[in-house]
DNA sequence: TTGACTCCCATAATATCCCATGATAATCCA
DNA sequence: TGGATTATCATGGGATATTATGGGAGTCAA
């Protein structure tokens, strides 16, 4: 399995770790690397999430990027510098840095929301918003999306 | 055999177990991975059901997307956050998540319904309905599918 | 010492492995 | 051809492994 699939909501504890589920543990590990990249989402109150193919895939088109802008750097200082690392426990689990507790608005759960190259992690009662949100704009799109959800029906006689 | 054909009823047991129906399995094998992808139906009580050739024409149509933009985020979670890639044990079954059967009102029994590329699984009662209204409808436009009177009707989505 | 962060172990719930059985379908052979 | 032997399949259940989560004990720095 080499995409991030499914939701699962886990529990912040007390000493305010949190359980990667182990399929996205699977996902990352696959990538060759026992750990998780972590940054704000631009688009939302969330946390953005992936592994090595994720960060490599934004550096490249950050340094595409400078070739033709100066001021990328901007945008590459805001790309980096509150993104994270973490290395989980041998139980899978992180400790999440203030910041991004913040921008998330997450208090004692968490929603791992995978959206294939990448995940999102979501304070669950504002991931719900969003999803219904989020169903009706994938619906508007669905034509791009080949043959999900197809509706017309064929009928076809047998013997 | 490459498609998905036919149907069958199987029990969902007291550990929450199914069947895939042998022949199905030998289809997913096929496109070269042992385990089967499922998703709630957009346009219906029912969950879709494929393997690796239908979640590959979904992600490639999401990676040709902007990694940054919101509706990458809106479309990717709608098709990713609620499919599941479940391996079945050495007999063939899968335990299927609660918010699949949820989603199709799944009691003790479920229905595995061929439709080509794909599958779909129901309520073995919401099913035998659809079919009904189906075919009322496919009554309606007779005219349209040659002279001859129908008996069964075969289902399946095209685009 | 205090608080933040490890590492390690305990546990309950769940999922998976492995074997057994009965039913049905496929095969074989005289 | 018909009857018997084999395979295949869906399903049941006991045993084992995995997962999320709670908490103890040790480390380090201020």
């Amino acid at each position: 399995m080499k995409i991030f699939l499914s939701s699962a909501v886990n529990k912040i504890d007390a000493k305010g770790r949190i359980s990667i589920p182990a399929s996205f543990r699977t996902v990352l590990e696959f990538q060759g690397y026992p750990g998780v990249y972590l940054f704000p989402s631009f688009t939302s109150k969330s946390i953005d999430g992936g592994g090595l193919e994720l960060i490599n895939q934004i550096s490249e088109s950050v340094e595409r990027m400078q070739l033709f802008a100066e001021e990328t750097d901007a945008l590459s200082t805001s790309l980096f510098a509150d993104t994270y690392n973490l290395s989980y426990d041998q139980d899978g689990r992180i400790s999440l840095p203030e910041s991004l507790i913040e921008h998330a608005n997450l208090k004692n759960k968490a929603i791992f929301v995978g959206q294939g190259r990448k995940f999102q992690v979501w304070n669950p009662n504002d991931f719900e918003e969003f999803k219904e949100k989020a169903k009706v704009k994938a619906l508007e799109h669905r034509n791009l999306i080949g043959p999900v959800g197809l509706n017309k029906v064929k009928f076809e006689e047998i013997d």
